[in-house]
DNA sequence: GTCTATAGTTAGATAGAC
DNA sequence: GTCTATCTAACTATAGAC
């Protein structure tokens, strides 16, 4: 177990101090006193902080995106012209945050922190790149479920489909922030312990799926009063 | 329609800066310009740039937490003994969003980034005080959750009022970054006219609900081999 | 590749006149 | 309450020795 190069302990010194403090709230100080490493380091072998951060986020979200896919490939070549059941779609979503993710729970607390930065800034020119990347990603998924739910109108799926995928990073990266009343306590536990990720996995798919299959909504045009036309 | 007063326009100028930009990436001086204020108004106002940003998530945060909460104690004196509908739950979490929140689809977008930002800088001193609103609203809903569905094991319950808790910010006040591939372009029209608005709402409870209804998934101890002891 | 030293900028905060 | 002027501290980035 040798210890990393000098741009390899930066890149991981960065994503443990963007992921906690923020991009701007991070110095290029921090990171290379945290990667016992040298402050002219991180100009040498990344040209910027912003090309930094950019390296930082494509590392974790170019694994995972590639999985899905590769999931989702299989998924529908194993099926043919037969539509996969939306368990499975919503399956290869889910399985390579887990698979490629951190294992422990604060590893996997700080990876939400980064990707909600990430979407937050979206704009941001460190942020562009990475997010292309889930983008791509997206389109695929939707097809795969309009193929499974044909019965359902464009704009229902739309939302839905939109419903989960925003809901995706903080449901599953972030440990629960709110307890309830209750004595049951899962951020700690759910987040680390492997048996609890298949448990957490199978109860988001349930959810998901379920509001999927949801018959639409009615489509009442006025909601108080008013006659039609 | 008056010029509102310094104090008042340095905390607009400030959340529209903050959501956009972030807290430290917006100096005191760009808030100020955009107020049209002096440099030294924002501590003469609020003492300190952390202070007000308390004040900025403070003025949005705890009239939705309130109206959630008197929305919820309506309901449940209606139904006096008998459980509320998951509905209509789902409705007075969702409902002081739209009602209190901003108008235009540029300024509901602004406030999805502000209350991103918050979540994610959960433990800094500016937003501490502004998320204890929101966690004490979390109890009571779980509590008119768990009232509705006593069937549901306690576990997969509680995650999937977290799924919906943590869905809520993103999938509704931001618009959609990623469009499918089809030609239904919702972002801009879903978040700004009322009617789409309503629909909306009508989606997403429906999917919510029927998320919350499911049966709950097996307990199957092992996923793969293994027989029972 | 790694280091020291420093240039050049910008930040939050405040003192004190009005 | 509002303003000007200024203090002090921190930052990114780079030049140049080793």
């Amino acid at each position: 177990m040798a210890r990393p190069d000098t741009r390899e302990r930066i890149l991981q010194a960065a994503e443990r101090l963007f992921a906690e403090r923020g991009f701007a709230e991070t110095s290029v100080r921090a990171i290379t006193a945290e990667a016992d490493a040298n402050l002219a380091a991180v100009h040498y072998h990344f040209s910027s902080k912003e090309n930094l951060l950019e390296e930082v986020l494509l590392r974790r979200i170019g694994p995972i995106a590639r999985r899905r896919l590769e999931l989702l490939d299989a998924l529908e070549r194993e099926r043919g012209e037969r539509p996969a059941p939306v368990e499975k779609i919503l399956e290869a979503l889910i399985r390579p945050l887990f698979e490629l993710g951190p294992r422990s729970s604060g590893e996997r607390r700080r990876l939400a922190r980064l990707f909600g930065r990430a979407f937050l800034e979206e704009s941001a020119p460190g942020s562009k790149r990475a997010l292309r990347r889930l983008e791509r990603a997206y389109r695929r998924f939707y097809a795969a479920f309009r193929k499974a739910l044909p019965e359902l109108p464009e704009e229902t799926l739309h939302w839905r489909v939109h419903f989960i995928f925003k809901s995706l990073p903080s449901a599953f990266l972030n440990p629960m922030r709110f307890h309830p009343a209750g004595n049951c306590d899962l951020s700690g536990r759910a987040f680390s312990d492997a048996r609890a990720q298949e448990r957490l996995q199978r109860e988001w798919i349930a959810f998901a799926a379920a509001g999927l299959r949801a018959a639409a909504p009615n489509r009442e045009e006025e909601k108080e009063g008013g006659a039609s036309p």
